[in-house]
DNA sequence: GATGAATGAGAATTCATTCAT
DNA sequence: GATGAATGAATTCTCATTCAT
């Protein structure tokens, strides 16, 4: 056997509590040390197991983040979808997702910017679960603005995808001091000035004032002659 | 020490053009092999000296990269500046500051990968001479905004910081697929897409006209007469 | 990354086997070319593992070297300690000692002039595992002195860290043409030189000479009343 | 000419003018910084020329050093010199030249640390100057106990070049805390108890007078007949 | 004489990953 | 399954010294 006496090897666990034992592990070293500071003898160390260990559950280094960042990533999707599901009304549900989306950055920075830095940014993101879960969740926003859109309620000529960047882009773009630490941000002001400046960018048109106009002159001349 | 014999050293130049053909080489090898793939030993080759020559005008790799971004950002902006000069009316002027950063991106996605991940994301950003081109980069939109505020063409109360990460968020986030080399877009269409969003978002809300009310008004009396 | 197929690594032993080889190879290099020269390089070879294994067990080269004469202390002050235990009489011990510090020289001239110019001279000695040999090492020749001293062979009157300051500083300044090289020492004149010396400048002051000249006088008054 | 328009090349000086400034500068830097951490391109600054002038006065950095120690040196021997050519009486000389020695240490403890550590162990150190220098330095100690002994104060049956070793040695070994920077001493109080070892280790025996051997004499034939 | 731009050999160090036990 | 000792490629950076101008 490999393990020197006095080294009790840790006990053999089922494959899903040993891989929950490793994950949280390893998610409390990125979330303290970030991915490249962080070391695999740390994460086996705090998981109580021998480094050679983490290779049997996952791939390497880098693989350990994604399934990490998946993992904290899903459990946030679930608990925002059962809120998500209370709310009714296209503003409601839109400032709802932009707040919570807010709100993730504020509590949890760190794996922002790794998800962020580490994985948006690799050749390999498209055709990753992460990009699948991060269309998930902006899935619900472009759902919410189509149903506003069949509705009546949003004007129907905006590119969706467009509007998706205009919302997760400006979130990011306005979070980046904070991500890097060297800022601060309101979660609710923001909050209130994104969800307020898409709805009037999507707001369905006034009617045009010609046709109005027009409209109202035949009405007009009608009243005219039936009054007259 | 000194130099072998064998090897005649470069040709003594003057400080700006060494440093000016250190940058080329520099810039040269980062757009080909990116940040961590490219080799001090490479870009000296290139530039034809020594390698030692490269770290009597730049502090260490890193500050290479810096020097380099920091060129090419401010050619950029010269140009871009001179083209804007000649553009008056607040959507022309906003259309050509999207539509350029657009065409950035799609002539440099490396170099704007470079910066998106390699420097905006570092702890120093803030404080770097970057952040303060940036700034100046994006004063430009802010101006034209502020400008027709002034003017009465847009809405007054409005976050112009939160504008401003509308329009670069937006773009950021729709162009990371090509950043990363796996998706296209298509700078003018992007372009009319998020210039007509953010005027419209910014629009002022139509007045009701007086005319409109008045004729209202009538319709109204003559409506009571007709059912009375 | 792991070990590359073709070069199997070397086999694994246990920590402190692994440690006494990694030791004995780099006393062995540290002896031939002193610090500077000498190569981690050289020492994982002659260990016979590669250059990575060295840093497990060592923080870096200096730390190896330290760990070397650390240990290579202890050896020299236990065997130096069984004989010393044999002695008897304060001249005999302080001779050993004296003569016992030159032998080491004598045999070690690499390692004293290392741990002289690299160690003592350091701004961290005092503080360092040497450091606290060094004052077991003297301490031996100070509670000999101090015995003498309670004995009456020694006065009283000299301040202890000094007379150590004097030996061990006599001895290496003698010896400094032979540590570096160039000159040759007797190690058994020396040490009787130095000894003498020492006793010397210990010795208790003569009985003060009017005392006895007045006994004297006492003696030959009673010598000549008796033969009178 | 090799120079920039607005660098001035610094005037043309004298032979010994320029080396006087050159080597004040690297007394400076070597003061503030010890060696390996002084760069020729300080030393240079300071000097107000270029790197290059220091290579046409000295072969190169450590010969610099050389230079700028024996320079030191000298002056340092001459001051002193001048004061021990007003002193009469062994006890009083030797007690100079010790207390002087430490004093010396006191006021450049970075100087005297170098010669230890930077030229006294280097292989070519015995044929340098400095060695030279520093015989003739304790020479004067080797002359005044030398007198000493001719003049029947000091016993004739020591060897001198211990006395010295012991003399210099226990200074030095004294001293190291301080060289290093982590201890103090007190001149004046060393001074004098190494000086009073010192001539304690000299003193000629007392002789027996001769009066004391007659009396013992007498009282021995006495006892001789008494016990008769 | 003065300059200072150019040089480049050289070595320590890291740590994710492997696989014999 | 668990272990953790062994691995080693690969790269940055230094700065005293030279010599063309």
């Amino acid at each position: 056997m490999g393990h020197k006496p006095g080294h009790r090897p840790a006990a053999r666990l089922p494959r899903e509590t040993r891989i929950a034992e490793l994950m949280a592990a390893a998610r409390q070293v990125f979330r303290d040390k970030g991915y490249d500071d962080a070391s695999i003898a740390e994460i086996a160390l705090r998981a109580g197991v021998g480094e050679g260990t983490l290779y049997r559950y996952f791939e390497n280094k880098h693989d350990l983040l994604i399934k990490v960042l998946e993992d904290w990533y899903v459990g946030m999707i679930e608990d925002d979808d059962r809120q998500l599901r209370a709310l009714q009304g296209t503003r409601d549900r839109l400032h709802y997702l932009i707040r919570s989306h807010l709100a993730v950055i504020w509590r949890e920075p760190v794996f922002c910017r790794l998800v962020l830095v580490e994985l948006r940014a690799a050749a390999d993101y498209r055709g990753s679960a992460l990009f699948q879960l991060n269309r998930a969740y902006a899935r619900r926003t472009l759902d919410t603005i189509q149903e506003a859109v069949q509705l009546g309620e949003f004007r129907a000529d905006v590119p969706l995808s467009l509007v998706r960047d205009m919302i997760y882009g400006c979130i990011e773009h306005h979070t980046w001091g904070y991500l890097r630490g060297d800022a601060e941000f309101a979660v609710d002001g923001v909050a209130e000035a994104i969800t307020d400046m898409i709805c009037r960018a999507l707001a369905v048109p006034a009617p045009r004032p010609d046709a109005l106009a027009a409209a109202i002159e035949r009405l007009e001349a009608l009243t005219q002659r039936l009054s007259g």
